[in-house]
DNA sequence: ACCTGAACACCGTTCAAGT
DNA sequence: ACCTGAACACCGTTCAAGT
């Protein structure tokens, strides 16, 4: 029963930046479901309370994590030819993703965030209109591209989480193996080359690649 | 303060099916977020703990509602070219998401369901293998294929929800019409095509051709 | 303005008990 | 087996109050 006098926070210590920060951070730790306004306050020694000084409540907060979080991916200007600014901005996305794995959860229950990723959002769509699109379709192929990016890299997070956690990791395995070989005979005879599909570059590669050369293709055909 | 003598189901009226499908209806009608067993409990006219009858906890109940959400895609067999079946198990896969928007959720907490989407897995897998793909490629693509679908139509859904909800919608043209011209000029010029993205079979059926004409291209290159 | 504790109406789930 | 109420350790947030 140690109640050895919490060291608070003496004064104006604390920010709307410094509260994000460390939101994100325990939101990557715990994860989306396990992360609590009670718990952000106990990390940063202060009252639950308090922290309603900087955001409205829960909801506002979480916003501004995701923007934050997603911030940092619009930095440089991408180059080259529409083909490479497109692969840059989607490669930057996916890193972001991995490297915050909240995003997941916080760009599905509110999409794309609004100052915060316009750089990149201006960045993709011009790259689409130079291309040659005409407007109707660069706004499609824009929408496509985030759409297919946050789905491959939200699915390549659960997978390796499922992997990483032993117990699901049997279970899937099971799974797998407890498929009938006569109603499935394809599952079960690529079983392992769909194990090889769990993350990894080369399979979001492989997918950024397909959509691109759709992408030509279809300039081709009617821009 | 009305204590209208609950009717309480009397007996063995319950099931774990009725359980699920209950669930089902609850979650598509107040979203994830609001569920809770207590609230599912009282629509059943039940006390809470008898719902752990049926159910370990709320993660495995919330899991047989995805898989029962997901079972009824998976009915008829695809036909035709592998271009064909690919677009059949695109589309009901969508289809089930755009009528039970719980999906979304349940589908990114947990990924691809076990049994009950095997037959559509299998569908999809098969067609993409008869396509011409190597044993690796077929299963890039069939990740690629999930990944892309779940990702779109999830992206779908949050922006329909945000265009029913006339607050939301709000913020969000103000922040539109709040992007400064001179730095975002291509956002800004192309808000009104943007907007027109936002859902429809259409914008779907844009983004499934981009796919499928990239994976004929890398059918021709390296199968 | 910044920070607080007490209180309210919720949660999921354990436990001991009833039929 | 099926169903129950009481209790526990949590939530997010309102409110009145302190500096």
């Amino acid at each position: 029963m140690e109640t050895t006098a919490r060291t608070r926070v003496p004064r104006n210590t604390l920010s709307a930046e410094l509260v994000v920060t460390a939101a994100l951070t325990l939101l990557d730790r715990v994860g989306v479901e396990a992360f609590s306004v009670r718990a952000l306050a106990k990390d940063l020694g202060v009252a639950p309370m308090t922290l309603y000084t900087y955001f409205r409540g829960k909801d506002e907060l979480l916003d501004a994590v995701r923007d934050h979080a997603l911030g940092a991916a619009t930095l440089t200007t991408a180059y080259g030819g529409w083909q490479h600014q497109v692969r840059t901005i989607c490669r930057r996305l996916r890193g972001q993703i991995l490297e915050h794995p909240c995003l997941t959860a916080l760009l599905q229950q509110r999409p794309l965030a609004g100052h915060e990723s316009a750089e990149s959002s201006e960045s993709l769509l011009r790259a689409l209109v130079e291309a040659g699109f005409n407007a109707e379709n660069a706004a499609r192929a824009y929408t496509t591209v985030l759409g297919f990016v946050v789905g491959v890299t939200t699915l390549e997070v659960r997978l390796l989480e499922e992997n990483r956690d032993p117990e699901r990791r049997e279970k899937v395995r099971q799974i797998m193996t407890g498929l009938p070989a006569e109603r499935y005979p394809t599952l079960v005879e690529h079983a392992a080359a769909l194990r090889q599909t769990v993350g990894g570059d080369a399979q979001f590669e492989f997918g950024l690649d397909l959509l691109i050369a759709g992408m030509e293709q279809r300039l081709i055909l009617s821009p």
